[in-house]
DNA sequence: CTGCGCCATAAGTGTTGACTTATATGAATC
DNA sequence: GATTCATATAAGTCAACACTTATGGCGCAG
């Protein structure tokens, strides 16, 4: 399953949403997604699952819990695919992005500019 | 369709790159997609209307033929929700983002960012 | 060792979406 | 206006995946 894929299920990223804020229990993220989605505790379990089997998750053995923790691997993979395409909407362009953005194709290192912080939701 | 079920796909993942260094006809988008993928020219008009309805994408008439641009608004959306999470994996640390990243957090993990300074490279 | 939380897996079902072939639309050419 | 090239849409098929219920495994308390 590719990474994209993994992010294309909205229960997926509410569950990343979560454990972005810290190391969660199994049945603390159940008990949020269930409640959110209506869906039951074998989906949940099914979709962790898949968060850990493609580097978006890990978990450890904490008594008879389970820790979830984030792991960057797989964010790491999408990221990178968009790099390349950052340039077209990154608003403060150096004369020389400028003249990569009109086709020219040469590539040269360049600081990226900071990013603003922006309130959004998903 | 959410964004990121648009980019869940290898064909339209492909598309976007060649749309990436300029305009290209649907002709010839097809041309080199049903190459490398081994689909029909029905399919890849399917996948460049998807693209065009998600704000990745979009087409002008030019004579006979069809002129597709990559646009911005799909990819800004799969940019923005994972803003959030960036902070994991870049290990340069402004300290705008530094202080982003400790306001977002109630509970922080104990792991430290190393606070050597590193060139950046692809 | 027995029973009970906590979580994962098995097995089956329905829906979605990527694909096919066939056909429609529309602009240029004759 | 008919033909042809370029692209989109229609209609149907098939497989993948998100979901369900049912059950299994494990750690720990009694």
């Amino acid at each position: 399953m590719h990474a994209f894929d993994v992010l294309g299920d909205p229960v997926r990223r509410r569950l990343l949403e979560l454990l972005a804020d810290g190391d969660r229990s199994a049945g603390e993220l159940t008990e949020e997604v269930v409640r959110e989605f209506g869906i039951t505790q074998s989906a949940v379990s099914q979709h962790l699952k898949v968060l850990r089997e493609n580097g978006f998750a890990s978990s450890r053995a904490e008594g008879p819990r389970r820790l979830y923790s984030f792991e960057t691997e797989g964010m790491r993979q999408v990221d990178d695919w968009m790099a390349p395409f950052r340039r077209f909407w990154t608003q403060r362009l150096s004369a020389l992005e400028t003249e990569i953005a009109r086709g020219k194709g040469e590539r040269r290192r360049q600081q990226e500019a900071p990013d603003e912080k922006k309130d959004d939701d998903d």
